[in-house]
Formats: structure tokens, sequence, C-alpha cells
DNA sequence: TATTGTTATACTCTATAACTATA
DNA sequence: TATAGTTATAGAGTATAACAATA
């Protein structure tokens, strides 16, 4: 973070630069960051046969068993009809089950299937610690001022764009 | 960030489960907020016919004037051919030109034109007051930490990828 | 009327492999 | 042989509009 920026034009290396010209642009960052995070978790996923959305979807069943489509949504901010491939994968995997909602029949309330809680232990395994390495010499303070810096940026964003 | 947290199957409301499953995912922090600041960008940049890529790569340009494109597509962390497609989108605008570079006749040098510096000037004030709003109540301590974390992570993410 | 899940469709961002022209 | 830019192609993730079934 220290190190001098150059403007030269005829720099070979543009980090430095870049990183001049992405202070002003903080979202960058994020993106940037999101991008290596994403990157990793493909390929930490694929040897599951999972990728991010069916595992991020897969994480919530199991710990919200009963939940509806419309209330995942809701909490990954993406819409509705996104989510119906996504679901159809993971049951054509046997990895979680459609049931029909007992208080109103047009919902499903989705449930992991006993191998879907088998794959879900050994991910999520992997995962944290792929992410340990990811986040290598975060202490736990850092760790959770980031965590609340997205989360806070998230609900401005999603107050913003309603 | 304090309020109690329900792990409820019957919840209305996932998202405090959802916190608490997601505490365990970092990453997944990084990339919803990674998606309201880019759907954010996106409605920003539409009046000016800009997306989040040619946004990015005119910035990188006016910036560093004569900048070849495998540079920023180092900086930018994404791959060469992704590149090509967006510089010739920000040609057919009249934003850049390729010029041939002097002493590889392989490599372009890019240059923003004059339409493309006074567009540079109104989109990223319009991008900078956008993220105000996203950013609305962070100091300068908390955001350049932000940063320097981002940074890391991805600074860490391409050593990992590699 | 409003909501749940769905279909159809399109756009954006990203990656890989193989080509060309220079170096 | 290596590099700069390119083409072709595919795969993820996301968004909007319109529909059927149910509330």
């Amino acid at each position: 973070m220290n190190k001098p920026i150059s403007i030269a034009s005829e720099s070979t290396d543009l980090k430095y630069v870049c990183d001049r010209t992405l202070r002003r642009f903080v979202g960058y960052h994020i993106k940037r960051a999101s991008n290596v995070v994403h990157a990793d978790l493909a390929k930490t996923l694929k040897p599951f046969g999972l990728r991010m959305l069916t595992y991020t979807v897969l994480v919530l069943i199991v710990d919200n068993p009963g939940t509806r489509q419309s209330q995942l949504a809701d909490a990954m901010d993406i819409e509705r009809p996104n989510l119906v491939a996504v679901i159809d994968e993971l049951e054509e995997l046997n990895l979680i089950v459609r049931d029909r909602a007992q208080t109103d029949r047009r919902a499903y309330a989705l449930r992991a299937t006993p191998k879907g809680l088998q794959l879900y232990d050994k991910a999520v395994a992997a995962v944290l610690a792929h992410e340990e390495e990811l986040f290598d010499g975060f202490d736990a303070e850092t760790t959770s001022k980031v965590i609340a810096a997205m989360t806070k940026i998230w609900k401005q964003g999603t107050e913003l764009g309603s």
C-alpha cells in the first residue's frame, strides 16, 4: 500500500497507476475481489459437482429446512426465475426435494436429502479451508469489519434499488 | 448487526438465518455487495451509453494514455479476448482510438479522443456521486480499510490462481 | 387482485483454445 | 519460440415480461 505511484505513460506495469485510478472508484475494488473469490470458489466446488449458485442454495436449504424459493431469492438478492434452474439441478442430483407446502399449495417447502446433507458437510469444509487461504492474514476483527461493511453496502444498495 | 438470530424453520424472513449461515462463508458477503455495486453502477452508467466494462476501460485509458490492451487485461484481472469487444465498442463510439505502438508493431497504444475525455468527466462525476450514496456512513478510515482488504484478497487470489 | 413458481428470452461478464502477425 | 491482438465459442450469473395455479 505504500509503494510510490507511477503516472509515467511508458510504465510497463499498470498496477500502481491502476490503484491511483481505482481509489476513486471503490466499487471496482469490491468487484475485483469478488472475481477472485468467485474463481476460487468455482474451482473448489468443481470436484463436488457444484457451482456457486447450487452450493449457496444447498447451504441455505440445509440450514433452513422447509424454506421457499421466494425466500431464497430474497435472501440471495436475485430474481425468482433465476432460481428455478438451480433448484431443478439440485433436485436432479438427488440433493434436495421439493415438498408441497402444507399451508400454501402454490409454494414448495425445500428440504435436503441424506445425500444432500453428506455433500453439504464435505463441500462446506472444503470451502472454509479454501477461504482461510484466501483471507490469510486477516485477524478476526478485520474479517468482522469486512463482513459488516459488505452487509451495509448490500442493505444500502437494496434500499436504493427499490 | 445486533438483532437476534432466528433459527426457527418456520421463519417468514430468511435474512437473519441467512446471516448466520453466511457468516461461515465470507466470500458470499463480498459477492452480494459486489452485486448491488454492479447493479447500481450499470444503472448510473446507462444514460451515458456505458456499462461497467466500457466505463472501467475508458477510465483506465484516460488516466494512462498510451496503454496497451494486455496491460489493461492484467490490471483488470480478465483475459485478453474479453477486452477486444470492449475496445471495439469504445472505438465505434469515438471515445478512444487504437494508435499503433511505435516500438512494437504488434501492439496498440490506446488513447482517449476529446469526446472520450468529455464523457469521462461526466461519467466519473456521476459514479462518484452514486458511490457516496452507496457508501453512506463510511468514514475515511473504514473506506480505506475496505479498499486494503479487497486489494489483499485480490492479490492473494491471483497468486493462488497461478 | 396479489403472490408462487414457471417459461422464454436476452444481456453482461468471464474463460479457453486456436489463429495471425509480429518480435 | 514467445508475445499482442484476434476469432470463435461456451458457460455462468443476472434481469425483465408474461403466464398458470392458487391465495
